[in-house]
DNA sequence: ATAATTAGTTAACTTTGTTAAATATTACCA
DNA sequence: TGGTAATATTTAACAAAGTTAACTAATTAT
């Protein structure tokens, strides 16, 4: 590794140690990052099937199920059999579950506003552009 | 959020997604990504204790002592009891465990020549200075 | 010398993933 | 039309890795 690459080596290893310790087992509202995200997948998506989100997030139909029962005891989404296919659930997230979706949101928010505020807009738009570049030759040379 | 924000926003979840998706519960080398934290640590920090780990790793001392029986079981560390204080066992990397770390070094610095690969020289240390100066900004922000 | 502290372990439990098997429904075809 | 195959989901049994509470052994302090 040249100097550049060993500079960067050390900020996305910082970068990747923060965003692990902010995902960590821990839980925002009563609710985990694993239920947070499914909650939030089935807002987007909504009508959709466990089938599909276990698929989305690549874990077990068992899994996904009882994930999905805490969730519905906890009145945080809804599951209504299909009239057209009855071995299927169709999928909804409660006024409960959108509201929390909705709150966190701002933390992401206010991160970006962090950001912002850490550089000039021609740093976040350089930054931006550049991330997206090495995400896009990462994700690329991984598949 | 302004739109500056919001392309930054969009990038940064996607970079999210790609090392938690890239970090998730899998194995290299027979090896969890927490028993290799702990190897590296002790790798790095030869003769610390458990008690160290368990602080440095912020878990339980009792979760700890199983990953570390777990590691001895496997020859990945050795755990030698001290003669000036016999409650402690100072921790070493087994020439099998320090091997795992350093060739786990290169997946990292794959990544780092990908980027390198995917950007001008300029753009690398661009990035890399204004990474630096975001995840100082969040990092402060947050404690 | 005895009481308090410290390092580590054991036991019992929780969460969340897994695979295998069961159930119910739908699709296909001879 | 009826029987077989496929699909969506759930149940059961298990594994990994975290937790707290209680225990042991060693050291420190009064």
């Amino acid at each position: 590794m040249n100097k550049g690459e060993r500079k960067f080596y050390n900020v996305f290893t910082e970068l990747q140690c923060f965003i692990l310790a902010n995902m960590s087992r821990g839980e925002v509202n009563g609710v985990t990052a694993t239920h947070y995200n499914i909650i939030e997948y089935i807002y987007r998506n909504d009508k959709c099937t466990g089938k599909q989100v276990a698929k989305a997030f690549n874990i077990s139909p068992p899994a996904i199920s009882r994930q999905l029962k805490f969730l519905v005891e906890n009145n945080l989404i809804e599951q209504k059999q299909s009239s057209l296919d009855r071995r299927i659930f169709n999928l909804s997230a409660t006024d409960k579950g959108k509201f929390i979706i909705d709150n966190s949101e701002n933390f992401r928010e206010r991160v970006a506003k962090q950001v912002s505020k850490a550089l000039t807009r021609d740093e976040l738009d350089n930054l931006t552009s550049l991330l997206g570049k090495v995400i896009g030759e990462i994700v690329e040379s991984h598949t």
